[in-house]
DNA sequence: CAAAGTGGTTTTAAATTAAAACCTCATTGC
DNA sequence: GCAATGAGGTTTTAATTTAAAACCACTTTG
């Protein structure tokens, strides 16, 4: 589980968030915490995965304060998972997932479900890079500036 | 390297992207592709991680038409390897990484590379989802509906 | 209180990752 | 033009991870 990055990786925003989610399932897991699963149960149904890999994969969440256990919202002995604040914040990033797997993954002939605004029930925005300003941002009119 | 999604995740357009960059390595060799890294030796530098690794990684992103290989650009007869379109759509996900990784991952003390504006040398916007009206939307205003 | 369900852990086997050695073709130095 | 070095891998072997299945303790249900 314990994966090493190399010395010029150490301090790249990209590179360290890879050990709390850069495995197969923990972007899926956090995607079903995002759709209300909560339950040990539940995400192993809806993901088909081994128990023991998701035990190990809810540990690791967790230990990354990514998930967080709370007891259960029934009034049972059981425990749930919850996002943290921190697991929250992978929503653009999970969107940003999805909407190019609406690009790029399926024939238009397809059909795949869409993520859309509660209030309108239409599609979100596209993601976007914009500078302070306000100016759509490609790849090419950004760099990375060390401080 | 192929890897069995549940029939629940077939149609879903978080899961089928794991196959291209779902892995470990994946993302950051397309980041230090966003970065102009292009050969083989430049990127094992890079990252450090072993030779048949990187040539497995890289054979992937290429049948996944992430990246695609062209003849060097410095006219000797070896190849190099750029990012497609399908690549480069890549971008905002990688953004959202960076910025999950900056928010959550560093310590105020610590310092971190930024992603900057090219132009103005100041850091980029937060990425936000928004409906189409242009409305703020948090993970709870939206679902996700099938069609 | 017996039976079934929940939430795991342990055991064992298969697959993946990693390190190192090896190899081929390209380029460089002389 | 030939030897030596470098680029870009592949192959071999070992270590680690993943997966499947069996097992187990505690909880809830009938």
């Amino acid at each position: 589980m314990v994966k090493r990055i190399s010395h010029r990786d150490a301090l790249c925003p990209v590179a360290r968030p890879l050990d709390a989610i850069g495995d197969w399932w923990s972007l899926l897991i956090v995607r079903d915490a995002f759709d209300g699963l909560r339950r040990f149960g539940e995400f192993q149904k809806s993901l088909g995965l081994a128990k023991n890999i998701l035990s190990a994969r809810l540990k690791n969440l967790v230990e990354h304060d990514v998930l967080k256990t709370v007891p259960a919202s029934d009034g049972s002995a059981y425990q749930e998972y919850v996002l943290t604040e921190k697991g929250r914040g992978l929503f653009p990033l999970l969107v940003a997932l999805r909407q190019w797997g609406e690009d790029y993954f399926f024939q238009p002939s397809e059909g795949h479900v869409t993520l859309v605004d509660r209030q309108r029930g239409k599609p979100v925005r596209r993601l976007e890079l914009r500078a302070q300003d306000g100016r759509l941002l490609e790849p090419e009119d950004t760099y990375v500036k060390a401080r």
